[in-house]
DNA sequence: ATCGTAGTTCGACAGTCGTCGTAGTACGGT
DNA sequence: ACCGTACTACGACGACTGTCGAACTACGAT
């Protein structure tokens, strides 16, 4: 199985830590994909499609970081990867933080 | 008036960035911080009272960030500086996020 | 006036971060 | 088999960050 197929590695609930969720959605680049994320709802999305100021590999990388984080879940799709918010983990350790976020002005 | 009894820089509630809030809360030291703000309530507490593992400028250093966040209020009391939570701002913001992070596992 | 305490400021340093371009890999379709 | 699409990997670069020590300022007390 090549690595496209490969499940990519994400944190379980228990491993996920506040200050890299934190540091996640510190980033510019990386609030707008929650926010639209968070838009879309359970559906996801694949990766290239968020529109992005960025070129792929910085968005690869922006992805990396919100993945390992625990703040998305990425499952490949064919050469695509869908993409979605971890709505359920995320609510359930920090009650209240994503949709406070989520209510701020943008 | 010398420098330390000036007022100190602080954001209005209109001027808080929500990137810069979570940049602010992403550092283990200014989460603790943060913590320790929470705990004691609005009563508030000098800043060199907080038991952090940095030196003296070190804090200053976070203190500042928080502050010009807009996630805490510093207010000059003759040689210290009472330092206080901005819960009123920040959960009227963005509510529910104080919350959440207060609520992760530490 | 002198001293101690509380905190700031400055410069320096190592480490991390966001960004990019190029090259590479994987999958689906023709 | 070949090609295009979707994404990853790597190396590089400048910018920012957390940390410190040393020097400095301000206030209160003796």
């Amino acid at each position: 199985m090549g690595a496209m197929t490969e499940t990519l590695t994400h944190p379980p609930r228990s491993d996920i830590q506040i200050e890299s969720v934190l540091h996640a959605l510190a980033d510019p680049v990386r609030l707008r994909i929650v926010r639209e994320l968070a838009r879309i709802g359970c559906d996801g999305i694949a990766c290239g499609a968020i529109d992005l100021p960025v070129t792929k590999s910085t968005r690869t990388h922006h992805l990396r970081t919100l993945r390992e984080a625990g703040v998305i879940q990425v499952r490949p799709v064919g050469t695509s990867r869908i993409t979605t918010l971890r709505r359920d983990d995320l609510d359930a350790l920090y009650p209240g933080l994503l949709d406070g976020i989520l209510a701020a002005p943008h």
